[in-house]
DNA sequence: GTACGTGCAAAGGTTTTGCATTACA
DNA sequence: TGTAATGCAAAACCTTTGCACGTAC
């Protein structure tokens, strides 16, 4: 009677939680995101737990995790075909459009087995990438005066 | 007088011994790889070091990080625009041939400022794949008996 | 000579694990 | 009821940092 039943695990209210904010989520959250969102409704919910339902919905197909961030992982939970942006300013991941399926040769399609292909962008972000141009004119500025 | 000078840092011989090490490598080694290869002629050489070297050579534009393996960086000393595939089973990074340049909206690079994209994918290498699919016939095989 | 690199050890941050307890199915 | 999830704490990893000493330029 639950709309997360087919994922195919225990629905315990902890992992009722962790679903309800990971739907729809397109702020790429940490595991640590996932974990302080959590804590407002379940003060009692450990890492473990998040690590552990992280790991089953990957397993099953129902989440990415991303290595966009160098700094750890990011999840996302739209599996559909797109590629990211990391903000090497603010530190966001932004869905970026259009289609980017890279075209293998047939040699390597025959040889290798590829599960998933995805591409990465690192940049500024628009808001950054403004409020940069900004400051740069402000320092450029200074040194006039 | 050295061929690393234009490099623009000092050339210290654990420098050296690094950049010798990366020079033309193409397995895409780890900070510790790094920091094991080294150890064989600086026998003192830190993890230190290492990263900081690693460092410099980024920020200068001589080396690659790479987050293709999820469990920690890898690094590539060519800087030439080409993908990478991850083998989830042995851990090896591969070079990938082809060209993968992705097409962005005329929107998106306005708005955004990209100074890198990269292509990855994940997977089974040859050797691996070839491994595997013995396995499957073996286990079918006990299987059926 | 001086700014920068080195090496050691400790700390920082993320992710994993062992285990006793609890709860979904 | 039995299998699987939870929570806590500790550990495992990778990476960074502080600082005294040393060295390339």
């Amino acid at each position: 009677m639950n709309k997360y039943r087919d994922i195919g695990f225990k629905l315990t209210p902890q992992r009722l939680a962790i679903l309800d904010y990971l739907e729809g989520n397109q702020q790429h959250p940490s595991a640590e995101d996932i974990y302080r969102a959590v804590l407002k409704t379940f003060p009692t919910i450990s890492f473990a737990t998040v690590y552990t339902t992280l790991a089953a919905l990957k397993q099953k197909g129902k989440l990415l995790e991303l290595s966009t961030d160098p700094s750890k992982k990011r999840y996302d939970p739209d599996t559909s075909c797109h590629s990211h942006l990391f903000c090497v300013s603010c530190k966001r991941v932004f869905d970026m459009p259009g289609e980017h399926t890279p075209v293998l040769p047939e040699s390597v399609k025959r040889d290798f087995s590829i599960t998933r292909s995805h591409v990465e962008f690192h940049g500024l972000c628009a808001g950054c990438k403004k409020n940069k141009s900004e400051t740069s004119k402000e320092v450029a500025h200074v040194h006039r005066s």
